[in-house]
DNA sequence: TTGCCGTCCGACCGATCGGTCGCCTAAGGT
DNA sequence: ACCTTAGGCGACCGATCGGTCGGACGGCAA
């Protein structure tokens, strides 16, 4: 069960990415992390930028797979919604460098995405696909009525920052509110998150229908 | 009314820094876009590190004045979280760089913080005294019935990301929901994280008294 | 045994990094 | 006329960057 190089040297590199971004990071540092000399980083990612890519695609998957099978399984917008926002916390809180990551990532793509890795920029549109997924669950529960009359891509940005970033917070946010990572902070955070999106997105369900 | 060589290396910084972060950026690069060469940088900042804090403290003054300014005017609680709400939200948006360059630098505290630049320590501490006054106000309106029940520091982790990663966002935010620092995108916004605070965290005010 | 192949390594490359140094010039006080 | 001071400059420093290269080692098939 002990890990590949490739696994290790990713497991490394994601969590020094996040900590201090892509370009703060040096693959020796990265290299020695995994236990490995340098070059033997080059046996397995070409470039500097494709091993970024290659963090940022397992990230991006473990997310993507977690929401799509939290969509699948039906339901209303309502519920589709909820769903969909408690399988990423779930996620995140699971690998606490990711939510940084794809922070970062955000902030780097004007610099990282044009044409240095290509493979990242297949990430980011599976990406775009799956939020693009959620944006219309936003629309539909409008359109039904269920959800007040909300723009969805602005829905759609508030709720990335206000469930990704306390997961990046790090420091901050552990001055801020304590343990982050804490099997009782991810729960008080579901139950404050779901509270914000059902109280202030959502009408009130009449009596009889019931979540 | 032309700027100093001082306010334009600032500008610059502040532009570069929040583009590709702290390790992204050489001096050279920040000293050839302000005019100058690279050793007259020095004449101003002693070091790297004593830059960015420069660049960071002023950013962090403008919002602590702006906002203080709105929780100033009085009001009850609500009136005070919704008009501190606009006030930040007015100031990132005046200074396009500003949010990306806060967040980036919640990410790299771990990195940047440690007796490199002291000078950071300070705005960071005014940062979080700032932060601390809007708890109060969201305590308040817990204590006085006017919000639900919601835990403050989790409210202000949210609210953080909710208000700042949209305007932090960039090009994968312009993908999403279109020009971010136009006119109608920052009303529209103002108008949806308002909403959002209201219905989410406020309780319906009783007929009799409107806001 | 032979030969290949995946993995790893140390040594090295040019480029760039943050920072220092000495020198020059213009402004201003005395 | 003199000197100080602030601001600016090019040249240079050691360190580190991403990346290359040639070779060493071990397993495995013929």
């Amino acid at each position: 069960m002990l890990p590949t190089s490739r696994e290790k040297i990713l497991d490394v590199a994601e969590a020094r990415f996040a900590q201090r971004g892509y370009a703060g990071v040096g693959l020796r540092e990265v290299a020695e992390a995994a236990g490995l000399g340098k070059s033997s980083l080059f046996h397995h990612f070409p470039t500097k930028a494709a091993l970024y890519g290659a963090v940022l695609d397992r990230v991006i998957e473990r997310i993507e797979l977690r929401i799509r099978a939290a969509l699948g399984a039906g339901g209303d917008p309502r519920e589709q919604l909820s769903s969909a926002v408690i399988a990423l916390i779930d996620t995140l809180a699971e690998d606490p460098p990711a939510a940084r990551l794809l922070l970062r990532t955000v902030f780097e793509d004007d610099d990282l995405s044009p044409s240095e890795a290509p493979e990242l920029v297949a990430s980011e549109q599976r990406l775009d696909a799956l939020i693009a997924r959620i944006a219309r669950v936003i629309t539909d529960g409008v359109a039904s009525g269920a959800f007040r009359e909300i723009s969805a891509p602005d829905a759609i940005h508030t709720l990335i920052g206000a469930v990704v970033f306390p997961f990046a917070s790090g420091e901050f946010g552990e001055r801020l509110a304590g343990e982050i990572f804490s099997a009782e902070a991810i729960a008080r955070r579901k139950r404050e998150t779901l509270a914000l999106i059902q109280f202030g997105w959502m009408r009130p369900q009449s009596a009889g229908e019931k979540s």
